[in-house]
DNA sequence: TATTGTTATACTCTATAACTATA
DNA sequence: TATAGTTATAGAGTATAACAATA
């Protein structure tokens, strides 16, 4: 069935990325979110979603501007899908200061919110259940310190 | 200059996502890959096309399907990536066994390997350069277990 | 005028289905 | 037929520019 040099059928086929912190940040990280979309979806909601649930929970009455610097979004990315969630019937706007306007829980919002967080909870256990004990609360701590070095390439201060 | 309530402006705002893993894999994720992308700009690659270059560098004579599966991409996704490579006249295709075809570098295509590695050792050490002496080894086996239960959700077997 | 939000758009990544080519 | 590769296309996610609305 091996007629041709194919490496990767063997154990001979090089990674080079397999040793590399960037490339397993990204591997890992996919395939943790695609697992969280996956756990998800019972609630008909995808990751952006539920993360945009869960920010206006723990925040209610917050603009779509202060979202976009917590999620690191672009503020025109964020209109689809709160206008997606608004006609889901989860999130309602209430106009504010100035053209701000005001997002808070619907009672549905915050059922799905309290559903969200219950998902959350399990995935992160679930991708957490090979650490030992302490390795979760250290492993968010390093992350933190690469996040801050990687978006300041030149600097050693502080970015996040 | 601060009229609505506007947690975001002040130590207020309330994130819930600073605490979980999942979400600070992908936060950190995509600075380190944004970051990459930078330092890898004045190479003329983007970070697919360096780790296209990475892989074949590894292992000359491998074939399309081999690599599809080291990156974890889909075959018809490559096409266009080995397209362009290849008008670059940084590889070459050679036919091989049925329609397989084995791909190595050119010497251009060395060139740009060896650059592509100095890039990707700097990046290495310019991201890690906050944390403690093991740690990047110590992160790297943890992000490998962690990639492994976010697979396999179910099981306790390995899957990467 | 400065801030906030919206629209339109474009570019990249990723995913699938249908197709061709070859042992 | 099974494997390898290609094409076309659709869907996210993300980026920018231009615009509207309001203090």
């Amino acid at each position: 069935m091996k007629n041709i040099a194919d490496p990767s059928e063997t154990e001979g086929f090089a990674d080079p990325f397999q040793d590399m912190l960037s490339f397993q940040l990204r591997r890992t990280s996919v395939a943790v979110m695609s697992a969280l979309a996956s756990e998800l979806d019972p609630l008909g909601l995808n990751p952006s979603e539920a993360s945009l649930i869960m920010l206006i929970g723990a925040n209610p009455g917050c603009t779509q501007s202060a979202i976009s610097r917590a999620l690191r979004a672009k503020p025109a990315n964020l209109v689809p899908l709160i206008n997606q969630l608004s006609a889901l019937g989860a999130l309602e706007r209430v106009s504010g200061r100035g053209r701000a306007i005001a997002l808070s829980l619907t009672e549905k919002g915050r059922d799905l919110h309290q559903k969200a967080k219950a998902v959350f909870e399990r995935h992160e256990a679930r991708i957490t259940r090979g650490l030992p004990a302490d390795s979760r609360a250290e492993m968010i701590v390093m992350l933190r310190q690469v996040c801050m070095d990687a978006c300041c390439p030149g600097h050693d201060e502080a970015g996040d």
